[in-house]
DNA sequence: TGCCTGATGTTCT
DNA sequence: GAACATCAGGCAC
């Protein structure tokens, strides 16, 4: 039994407490492990979210209760999926922007064709990697096949704070966290 | 190493 | 009809 009542509190707070937490996905009785170096907070009142026009039929989601699954499908060919945090209604989540695999290498390695770091360093790939797809949008991370287990707090000295990547509005506010030193990490 | 671009589908205006 | 929370391959340097 996992407690992730922290992820109740806004995205900018849970997404550093998200690093170093790990991801149970279970594929074909492979129990795949891997955990988060590299993520992303989003929230209603930033104009970079999904959810800052309100709620759709796309981002309904983001508005549920915390600790559940947002896939998104986007540039027609890339899935990415976040934890939805906050209250019922805030419309907030945080954005997987890097893993790193700790068991079951060559599987991963397999299911994207590609070795080393370029398995899991990126919101997409991740998704590739453990094959993470609409289907999941909405799924409860406390249970399997996909359970999300948490660590105890990194301390904040191995955490970097930066702008986020990969957007064009809303650039300027700092709600990208990564483990400072770890090769896995998108952009250092 | 770093820039540029094509691939491709969903969502929103 | 345009924009898009991306990626990979190609080419120049």
């Amino acid at each position: 039994m996992s407690d992730l009542s922290l992820l109740s509190q806004p995205a900018h707070i849970v997404a550093p407490l998200l690093l170093g937490w790990e991801i149970e996905r279970t594929i074909d009785n492979r129990k795949i492990r891997v955990k988060i170096v590299e993520t992303e907070a989003y929230d209603q009142t930033d104009i970079a979210s999904h959810s800052y026009n309100g709620q759709t039929e796309r981002t309904k989601v983001m508005f549920q209760e915390s600790g559940h699954l947002y896939v998104y499908f986007t540039y027609g060919m890339h899935y990415c999926c976040n934890i939805v945090t906050g209250s019922v209604g805030e419309g907030s989540a945080v954005l997987l922007r890097s893993v790193e695999p700790l068991n079951e290498y060559s599987f991963l390695e397999s299911t994207r064709n590609k070795k080393g770091i370029e398995v899991t360093n990126g919101p997409a790939k991740l998704c590739q990697a453990l094959k993470i797809d609409r289907t999941y949008n909405g799924h409860n991370l406390t249970q399997a096949p996909l359970k999300l287990i948490p660590k105890t707090q990194l301390p904040s000295e191995s955490i970097q704070r930066t702008t986020r990547i990969g957007i064009s509005k809303g650039k300027e506010t700092k709600w990208r966290f990564y483990i400072k030193q770890n090769k896995y990490v998108s952009r250092q």
